[in-house]
DNA sequence: CCCCACCTGTGACGGCGGTCACAGGAGGCG
DNA sequence: CGCCTCCTGTGACCGCCGTCACAGGTGGGG
């Protein structure tokens, strides 16, 4: 876990390479600033340009139709960063984020993050790379939801999920429990139709809900579900 | 129109901006290749990473669910690039391209396209600015895949085609008439939804077809229509 | 000129899954 | 301990739209 807690950007793995003096010249280029839980860190509507880079904390990018459902794109970790499109291209904010978990965050504006990018070669590689990466997710998703129904889309997910915590065998256990409107939000489905999938597949002995972890039993299983209906 | 048909890369988007030494080095770098209409040019499986420039002619990057649905993600023109997720990040292509019209393109190795990076910070910039409009444009497929039904996804492409022709007045000429299936395979909906919603609307005067043409006879109207249902 | 390929138009049908409405749990806090 | 809030589970209903099937239209090439 790099630096949790401490001020500094040399958890941010962007920065990863530069000294500490290059850190720190940076950093005073920061503004720093704690987000409770479920706090807005950035709102759609707004017209800052800012960068924001994730100290410590957890976040979720989110966006909202004006009838209020809720479509989640990512949740980030320390380390990452987000904003940075608007930065780029002047723009307005294309979603918007909220902090997960109590966060600290450090925010640069748009012209000193475009200083760095081009003072620090590797960094500007680095954004690349990471919105390169994003691109990919996003027409993956885009992909699902054009061939998969709902039914499937919710199995994808938890595929997704287990991979994360997968350690070699065919049980894996998933520890929290994901809610089931979270999943809901990011498949672009239904409370209600996650319920009742997840509920289909622990009739069929393929999931198991404990008290607090959803163990996978049968991960192949779940595999060849997913694999099957992309192919049809 | 920037130099179409000559065999050089000075009416890349990229490249402007630098100076004519330095794109002959560039051009020396590059493989240069013509392509019928219909031919595939980046092909999914393909273990390749270059990145390639459309010198001319027009270019669509698809892709295909097993099924044999096809998916259309962007139209790109001369003066673009594309293939670049694959050198920057070493993973494997993410879609397929094929070409639109007979077309001419350069194509560079992804040693030589990550080394023009390095070298010329302008470019680099560029293809930030870039990447952050695709994810752009994907973040908002996915908010209409997630939020409107189908006959309203056909609305807003026929909104956002309409707006490439647009001249202020409240008619606009379309041209040449897209297809139903190329409409369809854009918002991941069937052709016969397409013909079904484009026949309500011209049942509405609200378009016309004629011979070669689709004239869109009451903007005002198609925006409020569109407009309306993202807000349900 | 006629045929063939490719586009468009339209009806019938049926299933997926969104919506609504409620009925439990389960945990936290006064 | 009991209440209130937030999550989960499930039934009923029904509308959107994908699928299938087929009937024109149009244009181009032999």
């Amino acid at each position: 876990m790099p630096d949790s807690g401490s001020d500094t950007l040399a958890g941010i793995d962007l920065m990863a390479g530069l000294t500490p003096e290059q850190l720190s010249g940076l950093e005073r280029l920061c503004r720093w600033k704690r987000y409770p839980a479920r706090e807005q860190i950035i709102d759609r509507q707004s017209e800052t340009r800012d960068v924001f880079f994730i100290v410590s904390g957890r976040v979720r990018v989110v966006n909202y139709s004006v009838s209020g459902q809720e479509i989640t794109f990512n949740d980030m970790a320390e380390g990452s960063h987000f904003g940075e499109l608007a930065a780029l291209d002047g723009q307005p904010r294309s979603a918007s984020v909220m902090a997960l978990s109590d966060s600290l965050i450090a925010s640069i504006p748009p012209e000193h993050f475009l200083g760095m990018l081009e003072k620090y070669p590797s960094v500007a590689l680095k954004v690349m790379v990471h919105l390169a990466q994003v691109v990919r997710i996003t027409t993956d998703r885009v992909m699902d939801l054009s061939t998969l129904g709902a039914t499937n889309r919710v199995h994808a997910d938890l595929l997704r999920r287990a991979q994360k915590f997968a350690g070699g065998g065919n049980e894996v256990v998933i520890h929290p429990i994901p809610m089931h409107g979270d999943i809901a939000s990011r498949v672009s489905t239904t409370r209600e139709t996650v319920a009742r999938v997840m509920n289909e597949m622990a009739r069929q002995g393929i999931v198991e809900r404990r008290k607090d972890t959803l163990v996978i039993r049968d991960m192949k299983r779940l595999q060849d579900m997913v694999e099957e209906v992309r192919g049809e």
